[in-house]
DNA sequence: GGACATTGATTAGACGTCTAAGTTTATCCC
DNA sequence: GGGATAAACTTAGACGTCTAATCAATGTCC
């Protein structure tokens, strides 16, 4: 690499000395990360974006959903969803079609490709989990997983609060006007 | 089948049925992005974006950081740094200075808009927090820190070892690439 | 039976993040 | 001292994600 002679060694010395005393949400936030990206290092060698994995791994299980479905099922908003599926039928994993009796709905199949990713796709994921949780107390892998959830149920039940009092998350536009006020001309870089 | 009369119901209803048997990756990032959004719908009410909290949360501890070591603490690379920077300086939350004797270097200072907000804006992090972990068991909390520390080390230290296998996480070009049909030449070094 | 509401898919546009490839400045070493 | 090397910042461009707005099909209800 540049710089780092033993990155790992550089990486864990930074967490130890600036996590433990944090709050939960970087700890989160940075496992994410580093998941995702041990995912992504495997899955690129096989062709597969982690976007699209996100996706195979629900039809794997279930096809034939509708797109709404599928990104319920997946977790995320629908136009993720649309965009990451024109991608899987444009290389030829999925493919999308319409019933006569309802013309509205659209459903994902699983093409025979698209299928077939599964053996070779999972085991990597399995990997990734065995890697991750490796050395850990299964209890206390219990425990995590209760905290997770309990987490995610305790800020969906604010959310759904915060929603009837008119708070919602931020468009994107609304953010972006956030920079309009006190707005200097950049800076002249030489 | 979708309709959504009560959509917290709902989702704890979905979450209920399909996680506990899932992988821990799942939990974690649905609870990364529960948090992010909590916050950031806090956030919003102040004119502040997440992307900005990232940093100022770093700098309120300690400023006159060069932008590397702001990247480090806050724990994402320098582009996103570089790029959050300038629109904080754009709104007059921070200063970027050049000493004479190192014109290499470019510090990061709060300014005093930019440390005022600190008062404002650590109790809503506070407050999510709080939500996010109410009724949990402070052992159980404890256990699932110690988790997802464990979880990130051992993946730091794979990354690690990927690398010096060559294994890389993907460059954004090689996933566009993938999108180009069925044709792969793939497997050129760079 | 037709106007209105609702649902599902799509488009538009932004954010936060990343890797790779420059720039510019400082440092090293012969 | 001057060219090679490295460090720090910047630019370029892509991905995954989101909200808001629009389009198209299907209900609904008087």
């Amino acid at each position: 690499m540049k710089h780092d002679d033993h990155p790992t060694q550089d990486i864990l010395r930074h967490w130890r000395a600036a996590v433990p005393n944090d709050r939960l949400a970087h700890l989160v936030k940075d496992a994410t990360r580093a998941l995702v990206r041990a995912l992504q290092v495997r899955l690129v060698e096989h062709d597969v974006s982690f976007g699209h994995w996100t996706f195979l791994r629900v039809l794997w299980e279930r096809d034939g959903l509708t797109q709404r479905e599928l990104s319920h099922e997946a977790g995320v908003m629908e136009p993720t969803t649309f965009t990451a599926l024109q991608a899987l039928e444009r290389l030829g994993y999925v493919e999308r079609r319409q019933l006569p009796e309802n013309r509205k709905n659209i459903y994902v199949h699983l093409t025979p490709r698209g299928r077939a990713l599964k053996g070779k796709l999972v085991p990597l994921a399995e990997e990734v989990n065995r890697i991750a949780v490796d050395g850990v107390d299964p209890a206390q892998l219990a425990a995590a997983r209760a905290v997770l959830l309990a987490v995610i149920e305790n800020l969906a039940r604010d959310e759904a609060r915060q929603e009837s009092i008119e708070r919602r998350v931020p468009s994107t536009r609304a953010v972006a006007r956030m920079g309009e006020g006190t707005r200097r001309p950049k800076r002249a870089r030489p």
